[in-house]
DNA sequence: TAAAAATACTCCATAGGTATTTTAT
DNA sequence: ATAAAATACCTATGGAGTATTTTTA
């Protein structure tokens, strides 16, 4: 069973004529007689009842007519629905926030997000630490995280930071005085 | 774009293997890649991000495979309502009815039917003529005419009903002398 | 290095075409 | 007598198989 015998079905029963079915096709009237046949074959119903002089449907024709539409036109915008989740116009998105930012900065971003891509589906995850978001991330319960970012070079021995950076305050004038600063910019900067 | 590229999506996206996908098709791997790929040029969307370790849905893969599942069992309800109804247990059913029996026949009739056929909606047109029964059962208006039968030999020179058979009183004895009456048996008594 | 997907090719099943016959009006 | 579906037979596209290469964890 093939999406084409449905195809051929749905032209043969709106046509009730083989010959202007095969030509609206773009095919000959013999394979298509063929294909209705072994669609019914595999049904086990006569979908068509046919002389050489008229095409009629059956009862269970009819009612198969209308499931095959339904069918057709539910294959069509499944591919619809496949392309715009791709082009990211629809779908879901799960944001991971990081602590300070929860309140000041995503009900602004949340607002503005469900404007500009209406048809994304937005879950916010708040209070969140950043070793957390990258483990999230990883593990797909997030696909986007809101962290400030490690200072480039910032080493692991940092005593305040251990190596994931440094909050505002902080200029690791203790913890790692070779550096020139260590003030990462904040999550507003980036977006 | 055909119902195969469906099931194999399917498959592979359960599956998550490629191998195994095509075990569980009784195919081989090669053609399997192949019509994966076909559908997502079809498309113009990956359904599917791989490498050669691993195999995962794209966020279009997912959404597309739920509705993938939906069209397939679609398709196979669709096949089991046409052979409900080509066996006559569910569908529709318009009977048409003679005057004389609408009241006493019909309410009776009607119920059983229900009962015994759940599955059928009947319609009931109450106080037909006989020829204009068969005029709805020609025209597809009425699948089943209730209508008393014509004398076997009734001539259409009969005074008295024209040829169309005479009802319960009559015994054709001044229209149509020569029958030994003209008594049809009722409606009743056919079912 | 090994498991698994991709590539390259080959083959054959079957969808589709052509010619003809059958049938119902 | 004619229009249209069915039948018979042929062709060729493309789906599926086998062997091999490529890739990544």
């Amino acid at each position: 069973m093939d999406l084409r015998h449905l195809r051929y079905f749905v032209a043969v029963a709106e046509e009730l004529h083989f010959g202007r079915a095969a030509e609206r096709l773009h095919m000959a009237q013999p394979p298509l007689s063929q294909q209705i046949r072994q669609l019914e074959a595999e049904l086990g119903v006569e979908l068509l009842h046919r002389t050489t002089r008229r095409v009629a449907l059956t009862e269970a024709g009819r009612v198969y007519l209308d499931l095959a539409r339904g069918i057709l036109a539910d294959v069509d915008r499944a591919a619809h629905q496949a392309r715009l989740v791709a082009s990211g116009a629809v779908g879901h998105l799960s944001l991971g926030c990081v602590g300070s930012a929860t309140y000041s900065l995503l009900p602004n971003l949340s607002r503005r997000l469900s404007v500009e891509l209406p048809g994304v589906d937005f879950s916010f995850r708040g209070d969140m630490l950043g070793p957390d978001q990258v483990e999230a991330l990883r593990g797909g319960t997030i696909d986007v995280a809101l962290l400030r970012p490690r200072w480039p070079t910032a080493p692991s021995s940092c005593t305040r930071c251990a190596g994931t950076g440094c909050s505002s305050p902080c200029r690791c004038t203790t913890a790692w005085p070779g550096a020139d600063g260590c003030v990462p910019r904040t999550s507003r900067e980036r977006i």
